[in-house]
DNA sequence: ACGTTTTGACGTATTTTTACGTCATTGGAG
DNA sequence: CTCCAATGACGTAAAAATACGTCAAAACGT
């Protein structure tokens, strides 16, 4: 990469990809799944329902808690994890504003 | 990362992960955006509008092309760009699913 | 016919992501 | 208090993504 030139782009370019990222991998759109559906949101949990080793599940939880879609609230020993509803609802509008703007209505092709 | 074991993943995981990762650059939201503003796409006229070199756009052009979301029609020496409004909706309503499959509605943290 | 322009293909350096293993810490159970 | 289980931090290897430079081909103007 040389030098990584994302910073060059304008904010909301820079933003919307970071949000799209996080996304970006099946194993966090799984998690993400698997915490909406769960009440039981427990580190070791979440590692035993993906295909993947615990530490690594735990690189994807923390990336998806460093964009903030997820929270992790320490209870003793183990961790309980949840959705963040507010930071959910903003990606969601966030994608949505972005694919409506391309107004592909009557979008013709020369 | 050693093996890659995306692919023991459950198949809509896979292909709403890939997706989304044809949306987390910047440069390619805004090769989309402007696909979808101008009339004029041409893959010149798309270069000099990013802060990147030719033809690291026209990866980021390929990897758009490669998972359908715009299309390419040669026109003599030039190439014209444009989107794939078919796809484009189909990546709305996956997208969209799947965040309303999150069900944030009265979700609540244990 | 010749040079120019536009483009995609190819190679490559650097960074980032992915996937684990290991280790130390921290609460609980007995 | 001692042991054990759960976790996050750290290190690291392999793969993928990112960013360019170079090159050759194809079409257009002169």
């Amino acid at each position: 990469m040389a030098q990584p030139k994302s910073a060059l782009f304008e904010k909301e370019f820079i933003l919307n990809a970071a949000f799209f990222k996080a996304l970006a991998h099946p194993a966090r759109l799984q998690i993400l799944q698997f915490l909406a559906h769960s009440n039981t949101c427990i580190t070791g949990d979440i590692s035993n329902e993906l295909p993947l080793g615990r530490t690594t599940v735990n690189q994807h939880i923390k990336e998806l808690k460093a964009i903030g879609l997820i929270q992790g609230h320490v209870q003793g020993v183990t961790t309980r994890y949840c959705l963040n509803p507010d930071k959910v609802d903003e990606l969601k509008k966030a994608l949505n504003q972005f694919l409506e703007n391309l107004n592909i209505k009557n979008y013709k092709c020369q």
